[in-house]
DNA sequence: ACAAAAGTGTTAGGCCTACACCCATGA
DNA sequence: TCATGGGTGTAGGCCTAACACTTTTGT
């Protein structure tokens, strides 16, 4: 038994954070969870999360261990919700602070950490060990939030992509259809895209225009008092 | 000097809550402080908060503190953002779950703390103990997005209001101006009004009409896919 | 040949915005 | 009587939503 030798006049929780890392396969919203090795839940699938550091903030908690499960270094992570449901572990107090991280899948490399990670569907979760699946559930909200008036569609894509491509990652986040021209004529009237390249003359009508997204644009029109809306 | 009997494996940090207490008073919006008693930073002004107990929630824990204060057991209280920045407190790594409360001035009755409390208006915010300035920055700019799309402000105004003193509301929390005529006719079409009284034959036009808040109606409304906007 | 994917434009209706006058009250 | 606060309606412009056809390619 390792000695206790942290002491305090008064009980402190532990602090973890847990971090939703979400990705796009051009089809579905995907969450990185990995398969806890040991107890308590052990076998289950999880978020990747782990214990606050003393000497780091809970962002830098959370950009850890994305980076130890996509080695990830530059990526959007915000912290959403504390979760404090006072039994969430078995083992003593803990709170965790959450997180999400847009990710491309495409720039993931497997983690380096022994424990084994797996992509899911949002429509395919298994049962997930502690509160993860209310912390999975809050993060899932907040981003159908977040990109209805923040442009973080884009991070999940690649920097070059369709307008059918990012009209399917709207419609999997927010889980509805648009119409297609109506969502052509809205994205290109924002301002915020820009072509990536010039479009071949002989391209045939099959193969899509291809238009990156222009982050120095909305930084300008944001300023001038635009807001995003979908 | 006590005696420090709670000990762990690995170091934990302390966890607490604030609470940032927003009144309106038919002009500004104001934030209840609280004069601190005790170094650190002794004598300066500061959220309301305190430790987290072992056997409660964060929000529990903000409900707690906010009661104290001003003896309101029901109002809105959420959380809006854990600051963690390393060197926030100079007793001992000390984490803070910030909350957000909205409460009306006339409910509320004076703490029965000891500690000195007093309402500020946002642009005469003296200066604060620990990052209490910038967790108080983060609750107003959360503020200014949740009232764009939710009806909270009407838990900051009597439940019989004006139509003018729901406009000064939301100029007040938003910084702008509306056309008054156009704030009725936005406002009386979403549907989440009632009037509070049949307007007298006889009233004055000086007389502003009263509404209330239909929360039920917003409710209904909401599931069937609105959106409130502003 | 047929199904599926992608490009393209118009119209009608609703919403937003801007704007002016009247009445009652209190100073 | 003058300033202030409060109630009320309309017209124009913009945005939104609904909607169909053509081309190309792969099967």
């Amino acid at each position: 038994m390792e000695e206790k030798k942290y002491c305090y006049r008064y009980p402190h929780p532990a602090v973890t954070t847990d971090c939703v890392i979400f990705g796009f396969d051009g089809v579905s919203i995907k969450v990185l969870l990995v398969q806890r090795g040991i107890d308590p839940h052990k076998g289950k699938w999880a978020l990747p999360g782990g214990f606050l550091k003393m000497d780091e903030t809970a962002e830098e908690c959370a950009r850890r261990e994305l980076c130890e499960e996509t080695r990830l270094q530059s990526t959007t992570v915000e912290q959403f919700h504390t979760f404090t449901s006072v039994d969430r572990d078995p083992r003593e107090r803990v709170i965790t602070i959450a997180h999400y991280a847009l990710v491309r899948l495409s720039e993931v490399r497997g983690g380096d950490d022994a424990a084994k990670a797996e992509w899911f569907s949002l429509d395919e979760i298994p049962c997930l060990a502690f509160d993860h699946d209310r912390i999975l559930r809050m993060a899932t909200a907040r981003l159908k939030e977040r990109i209805c008036f923040e442009p973080i569609g884009f991070e999940l894509l690649p920097e070059i992509f369709t307008m059918p491509e990012l009209q399917n990652l709207y419609e999997a986040i927010l889980e509805v259809k648009f119409d297609r021209r109506n969502f052509y004529n809205k994205m290109l009237k924002l301002g915020i895209l820009t072509e990536a390249e010039e479009r071949p003359k002989n391209a045939s009508r099959r193969i899509p225009c291809k238009y990156r997204f222009n982050a120095a644009k909305y930084k300008e029109l944001k300023q001038k008092g635009f807001r995003l809306e979908f």
